[in-house]
DNA sequence: TTGTAGGCGTTATCAG
DNA sequence: CTGATAACGCCTACAA
């Protein structure tokens, strides 16, 4: 097994020092034009690739950023990756990536680990156990080594970092104002406990959007379940039983897979989708597309929101150094995908 | 900005040499019990935390396992993704995530990225691209520098790596088994040509198990996409022609969206699902899952791949130097998933 | 028990 | 034009 290459190994062969091989490499004018051609033309027959851990203990730097999300098998982390990762490339930064799992400890080790030395900057969403406990001593710390730090989709406030948000309260809004436009007057909302944070913004624009066609809102028409990323059976139960007999015409939920859970229980209730109910949902993947009927959404841009979240890291990285920092709130639009779920606006 | 604490600093501050340092925090017993405590404590306090770049520079190890992968927006290599990182972290590696986007540039240019010093081995599917071109020097390349390659998937022979693979032929066969089980007589498969390794062998499954069955392979009920990624417009005008007026009574597809646009096209043909026609399919996602019927899946179990590909490499860097390698090639066995796709075994 | 020196691979500075 | 030296942060053999 051959060694790697070194600028070492090739001064020796070229019998010449050390440094004019690096100067010969980085075409400094200060080499003989002969040296360095004779040099360059070596490292290029032998495939000579400076090591890039050795640039960064030198530069102090590791053109690379790290992404710290609670799960990838979720679409929408998936999406923000994918974001990130172009955004990266595009200004010659690696990402590297870890799962926290939702899991308080694990965040923590992460963020220690690629904290020394491995990364330059974080974005990163906080697992719900992080929320729960409200600990955030892991982000201040690396805040407070100079690591910048970007949130996004789920965050706290009270931390020095610029923050990422899909605009949750005018997506919502957005999606039951279709319902509305589409002749709906009687809608029900399909959403989480008001401790996730997600779910009450979402359920703040269903207020707001029916607030504004003058209809009152129905505690009878609003479902709060515990889970956000996942519906179990019981969370099936409580869907089914939430909507079994209930004189509506609309449904807005905020994830794909309740929306999908409903469709089945309104169908198995005799109701046709959407000349009986509409269905609107918040949306991060495939899941609605591919659906019978295919549903309507509100869709969240999880790439766009990598983008800016890269963007903003890196502006912090390259930016000057300053004395006061100012941090930015970016809100990344949803935008109203048509499908078969909801009827034409006429 | 606070500037990391270093050795340095510390034997500065401490007023003792770095070396004593050094040794105290990794509890050397050449140091006296007094400065050892002295120094810790000091470390704890202030948080301490070694450098890993230098220590990867030093080791000649970066305890970090790259990844690199077409896309991460697919489902199956979330998947995976998620048994590498499992496996890593019991293992105390890191994992970096490249995507090729299955382009053969970008492929190349990840790998020596990576190879310089970020990575001490690697795990990888192949682009597409790459399969096309049949270039693989990136690989050979990587290896002779003695970094170990896990293929997994999408691999191509000839190379001295470990290969992790979906046994294809035999999971097709036992989807197909199925519906023969199930009472199923005239299979139609959607699958993709042939020079796509996994379309190849799937449809070697089927008619096996057709044939163990001592029925006829007709070809008539064969049909050969160009995709396997997605399905787009004129790949779905495509199912719906084959599957308009066939008589058939179960359907095998390579993948999730052909079995869901085929159920949507049998539904509009008035099929009833399963009880006019079966559907099973091979799958990596939730898509089969909540799909209306839902349906009745080979399963793929990334997530073990993952764990299989990340054990293997694992053990490559941490096995002794020995003068021949060997290379293993794992199958990662498929699992039934019986949902509302096909009818009961008698 | 503590400290010094050298090296991992690179670059920048300064001397020859 | 070329080379020696120091430094990035850490570890370790060896010297004191």
């Amino acid at each position: 097994m051959k060694r790697k290459l070194t600028l070492k190994l090739i001064a020796k062969e070229l019998d010449v020092s050390i440094s004019t091989v690096s100067k010969a490499l980085r075409d400094s004018a200060e080499i003989s034009e002969d040296t360095r051609q004779k040099i360059k033309a070596f490292a290029k027959l032998y495939n000579y690739k400076p090591n890039n851990i050795a640039l960064s203990l030198k530069n102090r730097k590791t053109r690379t950023i790290g992404i710290i999300i609670p799960q990838i098998v979720h679409h929408f982390f998936t999406t923000v990756i994918r974001g990130v990762e172009q955004m990266a490339r595009e200004h010659n930064y690696n990402v590297i990536i870890c799962l926290s799992n939702n899991d308080f400890e694990k965040e923590v080790m992460n963020m220690e680990l690629l904290a020394n030395g491995s990364t330059d900057g974080f974005i990163l969403s906080l697992a719900k156990e992080t929320m729960q406990k409200n600990d955030f001593h892991h982000l201040t710390e690396a805040i407070d080594q100079g690591m910048p730090v970007v949130q996004f989709d789920r965050v706290v406030d009270g931390i020095p970092s610029d923050k990422v948000l899909v605009d949750d309260r005018e997506g919502a809004k957005m999606g039951v104002t279709h319902l509305l436009k589409t002749g709906c007057r009687k809608i029900a909302i399909i959403t989480t406990e008001d401790y996730v944070t997600v779910g009450k913004l979402r359920t703040k624009g269903y207020i707001e959007a029916l607030e504004s066609y003058d209809i009152r809102v129905d505690k009878d028409l609003i479902l709060k379940l515990d889970n956000i990323d996942s519906c179990d059976d019981q969370c099936i139960a409580k869907i089914k039983h939430f909507l079994k007999g209930k004189d509506i015409d609309g449904v807005f939920t905020i994830n794909e897979l309740f929306a999908v859970e409903a469709s089945k229980a309104l169908h198995t209730n005799g109701k046709s989708i959407p000349a009986d109910v509409s269905i609107v949902c918040f949306s991060d993947g495939d899941l609605s597309k591919y659906a019978t009927p295919s549903l309507t959404t509100v869709s969240q841009h999880g790439e766009q929101m990598g983008r800016r979240a890269a963007e903003l890291l890196i502006n912090k990285l390259e930016g000057p150094e300053v004395e006061v920092e100012e941090y930015t709130t970016s809100y990344i639009n949803t935008s109203l995908i048509e499908r078969e779920s909801t009827r034409k606006v006429k």
